[in-house]
DNA sequence: CGTTGTTGTCAACACTGTTGCGCTGAGTCG
DNA sequence: CGACTCAGCGCAACAGTGTTGACAACAACG
């Protein structure tokens, strides 16, 4: 009963009883771990199917044979690195240290293969590891005494807020060193110089902005949904 | 001293003394509507350089005469867009309702022209218009009590998350029915029939996952970011 | 009038994802 | 053992993208 041999795309070497085809180089094993490893290299261009190709040392279109679409294979390496995030997260935590080492987890993912995380940004993969991760947010926000429609919301906000988070710092590393340095430099130059009595804000807190770091961002950001989940809870154990 | 003319793009044709070169069709202006007005018709590859081509009724490549790059080009029109979320926020609010209309403002105008939300969800403009939104929240997160780094931290936070939220949506939005049909459908089919054994939270709440709008969800990721704030101001006005 | 510089048009390039045709080679069956 | 079937792969090509360089028209200036 443990598992229907999940027919997605593997099913189609599967079929075959004897899948001793040997001849065929190409599984989709073969191409998913391609895609990986094409995706980490990091660079903006890096997954596009004829680059697959080079890395398959076969014809970019044979990966047709395989997987429908690019975003068929897409969603399949999307939830193989989800399961890197998932194995990184170990036992025995309590809910904010859990919602926590996820974070950690896909922010380091979505960094070693940024190109897969910066087009997830607005996705959902509908697949086994997506699952699982449900699982650990919906467990962490009942942990943290959530239930009905509350948890089935703030699963929602931490879902969305962390496939965001990560996608946006990902899409981030993809950029030309160029427009890196030119977004950085922005916040010493330019928010500087800018008019003291149209902007006395950021004037006032020009020197501070320069200083932020990304992780500083992303803590407070992680925080925040934490936050929001206990006040809730509080909020629900108090009156009303 | 109020402004000198703001040498960004339209200073092609402002550095001609008489602008009256009659023959010129083509202004900066006239290409920064017509490019809203395909990017507000929705569909995901409105805003392609040969379709504004189409609607300036000109060859797509003289756009490059007014703009280096397309990207320059999202850049300027993206400022446009923010222009139309700050003349929607009105005056006298305090600092949470501010934020809060700087969110549904964004959202709104987000989901009127969601191929430019979507493609700036990871990006920054630099251009005046962004200034004035930092300058907004900026001015909120102190009024709530924060400053120096704080201020900064959490000012990022809140513009960061909220492109990310708008840009979330836009791209949602841009998916195909059928795409968004089966995302729907997946939480009241596929989340429905998970393994009890395996997945006893998804289980639990399987019922209520389905019937989370996208506005709840909304809500709780913007009253989160207003939440944290609150409570890194009592956490400074009270013991350090 | 001639020169100069701006602005639109046209053709073309490099790149993307994707499809239909044909070949090969292994598995299957008579 | 020989013939057949058919999945898997390569090849060529198509429609689409952003972008560039050469050329023509035309207003402005000396």
């Amino acid at each position: 009963m443990s598992k229907p041999p999940l027919d997605t795309a593997a099913s189609a070497t599967a079929s075959r009883s004897r899948s001793k085809r040997s001849g065929s180089q190409l599984t989709p094993e073969a191409i998913i771990e391609a895609s990986l490893r094409i995706a980490a290299r990091g660079s903006a261009d890096a997954f596009t199917v004829r680059r697959l190709g080079e890395e398959l040392g076969a014809d970019p279109t044979a990966v047709y044979r395989h997987f429908r679409d690019k975003d068929e294979l897409l969603l399949e390496v999307a939830d193989r690195t989800l399961g890197e995030v998932l194995d990184s997260i170990p036992e025995g935590l309590n809910w904010q240290d859990r919602i926590r080492a996820l974070a950690d987890g896909s922010l380091a993912v979505a960094l070693k293969y940024p190109a897969v995380a910066s087009a997830m940004a607005s996705r959902t993969t509908r697949r086994p590891n997506e699952f699982r991760v449900v699982e650990l947010i919906l467990g962490a926000v009942t942990e943290a005494g959530l239930s009905g429609t509350d948890a089935a919301v703030h699963y929602r906000m931490v879902g969305d807020s962390l496939l965001a988070l990560v996608g946006q710092r990902a899409a981030y590393l993809l950029f030309s060193p160029e427009a890196r340095a030119a977004d950085e430099s922005a916040w010493n130059r330019e928010y500087r110089l800018v008019d003291p009595e149209a902007f006395p804000q950021i004037t006032k807190a020009a020197l501070e902005l320069a200083g932020v770091s990304q992780d500083q961002v992303y803590d407070a950001r992680v925080e925040a949904l934490i936050t929001a989940i206990e006040r809730r809870a509080v909020e629900l154990r108090g009156g009303a």
